[in-house]
DNA sequence: CCTACCGATCGGTAGG
DNA sequence: CCTACCGATCGGTAGG
C-alpha cells in the first residue's frame, strides 16, 4: 500500500525543493534525503530530474486552464465568465502557488520538446483570456481598447499572487479572490451590471 | 582603455545569461565563452560568481526604487504622483528587462545576507506604493478599499512586462505606459480629474 | 531499496 | 590574460 504513493511523493518534494531553490540549485540527493531514501532509489520511479519538471509544469499549465473552461462554461452572461474564469486563476495561484511559481520561474530550464508545448500551452490560455476580454468589449459590456495588453495585465496580477501569498497568512482565499475580481474588472473596464434585454 | 569596461562587460555578459539559464544554470566558463576569454581570467574582474548576482539584483531594486522617487517628487498632486510613478515602474521593466527578470527569480540563488538585503529593498518599495495609494484615498482622489492588495496588484501587472515585453515588438513602450497607467488608475479607483480648490 | 562508482562539470586557485 | 589543475558535486548506472 505504500507503492502507488511513492512517486506522488517524490514529486511533492521536488515540487517544494524547486520552489525553495530552483531546479538546477536542487539535487536529486536533496530530494531523495526529505524522504530518507538515497538518490539512485529515485530512479525506480522516475525518468529523470528533467522528467520531473516537464511533469510539474505541464500539469500545472493544462490543470488551470481546465479549471477555467470549466468554470466558465457554467454561464452565458461574459462579465460573470469573466468573474468566475478569474476567480479560477485567483484561486489556482493560491492553492497551487508552488507549482505556479515553478511553471513561471523555471520555464528556462525545460529542454526541448518540453519548453516548447509549454510555451504553447501558454499561449493557449492567454488566448482564452484575450477572446473572452473581447467578447466582452463587443457586447458593450467592457470598454478596454487593449484587449490584448489587458489580457496580459490580468493574467499576470495573479501570477504575483504565488510569490507571496502564505495560505497560513491573514488574508483569506476567498478575501482575496473578491478584491482582486474588482481589480480585474475595473481593469477591462467592465459594466457590472446585468445585461440589458434588448428593447 | 580597454580596462575599465572590462568588468561591465563581464557584468552585461553575465545578466543576459542569468536572464536566459537562470544563475545556476550559468557557468563561469560560459560567461567567459560570450567575451572569448577563460573563466579564470575573469577572477581579474570579480570577487565570484555570487558577487555577481548580488550586484545586477541589488543595483536593480536600488534604481528602480531612486526612479520612483525622482519621479514622484516632481509634482504635489497625488494622482499625477500616481501617475509619474507608474510609468517609471513599467519603463522600468521594459528597459531593464532582463535585469528585473533576474531580480525577480533568482532571489532564492541569493545567499545570506544578500537575500534578506533584497528582500528589506523590495519591501521598502511596496511601502512606498502603499503610502502613495494611501494618500490618494485619504485625499479623496481614490476608492479602493484594500491599499495592501491594490498595490501587490499593480506592482505585479509592471513586473509581468518584463517576461513578455520584446523592445524590437511592434508595441511601443510610451503606449505600453500609457495603458498600463489607465490600467492601475482604474485599480485603485482613480479619480483622475484634478483637484478641486477647496470653496 | 541499497552501496559502489562512473564521467562530466562545477567554481575557483596557483603560478606565471 | 593564459594553462594546468584542485576538490566537490552533479545526474545517473551497475549490480545485487
Amino acid at each position: 500500500m505504500t507503492e502507488p504513493s511513492r512517486a506522488r511523493e517524490i514529486r511533492e518534494a521536488a515540487t517544494e525543493l524547486f520552489y525553495e531553490r530552483g531546479y538546477h540549485g536542487t539535487s536529486m540527493r536533496e530530494i531523495a534525503a526529505r524522504l530518507n531514501m538515497r538518490a539512485p532509489s529515485l530512479y525506480n520511479h522516475l525518468e529523470s530530474k528533467q522528467q520531473l519538471l516537464v511533469d510539474i509544469i505541464e500539469d500545472d499549465v493544462a490543470l488551470i486552464t481546465r479549471e477555467f473552461e470549466d468554470a466558465t462554461a457554467t454561464t452565458d452572461d461574459v462579465i460573470e465568465k469573466f468573474r468566475r474564469g478569474f476567480e479560477v486563476h485567483v484561486r489556482h495561484h493560491t492553492r497551487y502557488a508552488h507549482e505556479s511559481k515553478i511553471a513561471m520561474t523555471e520555464v528556462a530550464a525545460l529542454e526541448e520538446p518540453g519548453q516548447s508545448e509549454v510555451k504553447e500551452m501558454r499561449r493557449h490560455y492567454t488566448e482564452l483570456w484575450r477572446t473572452l476580454i473581447e467578447q466582452a468589449v463587443a457586447e458593450g459590456r467592457a470598454s478596454t481598447q487593449s484587449t490584448n495588453l489587458a489580457a496580459y495585465a490580468i493574467i499576470d496580477m495573479g501570477i504575483g499572487i504565488a510569490r507571496w501569498f502564505r495560505p497560513d497568512g491573514p488574508l483569506s482565499e476567498g478575501t482575496l479572490a473578491g478584491t482582486y475580481c474588482d481589480f480585474a474588472l475595473s481593469v477591462i473596464g467592465a459594466d457590472s451590471s446585468p445585461p440589458r434585454s434588448r428593447t
